[in-house]
DNA sequence: GCACGGCACTTGGTAGACAGTCTACCAAGT
DNA sequence: ACTTGGTAGACTGTCTACCAAGTGCCGTGC
């Protein structure tokens, strides 16, 4: 799994580079078709993905198919078996702790390092994302106030200015999304209030404090996990409405 | 070396392959090849590696070497450039800082997980593991010192168990000893007193304390690398031998 | 009801083909 | 001498076709 960025320049191209357009290699957009349809739940966790049905329905050969399968494989979205073939990943139920573990390691760190490395813009744009991501939380707007959330988050840990931060918050990022949504909304109003002291403690350049501030966030977020995980799913029925599918042949 | 063995094409197998029973994928072994060879260097950083050449070399065909080449191009070992190919990659001077810094975070975090889970058989094989270092380093065996090194860290990582942190933690660790494995000899002694702090503090189930030793190690480290970096290094010569040619033809 | 055998399906890997693109090189023009 | 234009070769990205081996499923026979 896990993609270390690979970035074609690795970082410092002079100035004024503008690199006009690259068709993008089409195991990419598959891969990227993929992951949407994994999130957005078309295909089903546990679903068996057979390669030349995802061919023709994606309207291409296999082989771009296979080698978007594999990456897919490889970050941890689907379970390749040998022989077999690959099947929407389902998560264990110590998963999302694990990964969430992982974030806060993460993330508190990118809090350090945006602590020591901050400067005017990124704070004002800091600000600006807490001033709106909290305006939605107030107004109820869900979707907006999750936006949001991710929005300032992942500037944090691009103030970080480490790419394998970066790259590995992504990816744990991407995953806690798929697997648990619905967890922001639950913690709303406090989830802001602590953004707020986050961004004062990496304007003032406090980085102690930062890392601490963003260790006991994403805990909280671990913590609220678990509660509604506990407290609301009495059984194995990840989802009520899916249920009876029965591994249904493709007629 | 770097011949795949059960090359259904090759046939001339040395005398003592165990053809037992390999359903291990080509692209797994061609990935491992590939991966050796950057590391100890017969890949030189920045050659392009011509998909059918590498075939031919490792005696399969151009599909198993390219789903090898995208794995490797997502775990930043090469860079894959759209319509070109692929180039081993070719380290940006502070990324070996940045590796550095994910790893203190990553191994910091599992330093105080594996105190909170650290079993009396977990300990033990630390303490062996510690004895067995320091034991090497007095005698000046710095191959086992950097194999046990590694052995003790890994371990550590283990015993957070979280597969996140241990599967992000054991790339950016492969990814470090490419870049620059000459930094552990050089901090010996005070690397395997700070070993046993850690150690004790894991034992006596003292998380803070062992997620701060943990951090201080890393960074100590990183520290070490930065002087030796400044100090050893005038210019751009990794190896005075590796020929300087512009693109040269292969023969 | 259960073990066994066979069948269909799927993957893993190979081979070959072809278009698009990238690089280098060479030649002609200014 | 320097730029421009063209050419040729090389390599990737993708497709097609094909085959061997492994897997799960199903029906048969006991």
């Amino acid at each position: 799994m896990t993609t270390i960025s690979a970035g074609p320049g690795a970082g410092a191209e002079p100035a004024g580079v503008r690199h006009v357009k690259r068709p993008t290699p089409l195991r990419e957009s598959v891969y990227e078709a993929l992951t949407e349809m994994i999130i957005d739940g078309t295909l089903e966790r546990g679903r068996h993905l057979v390669e030349v049905e995802l061919a023709g329905l994606l309207g291409v050969s296999r082989q771009p198919v296979r080698e978007a399968l594999q990456r897919l494989n490889n970050e941890g979205w689907v379970d390749l078996r040998p022989g077999f073939g690959a099947m929407v990943h389902v998560p264990a139920e110590d998963e999302v702790d694990q990964l969430l573990a992982a974030r806060a390691a993460l993330e508190s760190e990118s809090a350090r390092l945006a602590a020591r490395h901050a400067t005017k813009e990124d704070v004002a744009r800091l600000r600006e994302l807490c001033k709106v991501g909290t305006a939605y939380q107030e107004s109820g707007d869900i979707d907006g106030t999750v936006r949001t959330n991710g929005e300032l988050h992942s500037l944090i840990t691009e103030m970080s200015g480490n790419r394998f931060l970066v790259d590995f918050a992504a990816q744990v990022d991407r995953r806690v999304r798929w697997y648990y949504t619905p967890v922001a909304p639950v913690r709303g109003a406090a989830s802001w209030r602590e953004h707020n002291r986050l961004v004062k403690a990496i304007s003032e350049g406090d980085e102690d404090k930062a890392a601490q501030i963003m260790r006991e966030h994403t805990e909280h977020t671990r913590k609220a996990y678990h509660d509604l995980q506990s407290g609301a799913e009495p059984a194995e029925t990840p989802e009520p409405e899916a249920a009876p599918r029965r591994r249904r042949r493709t007629t």
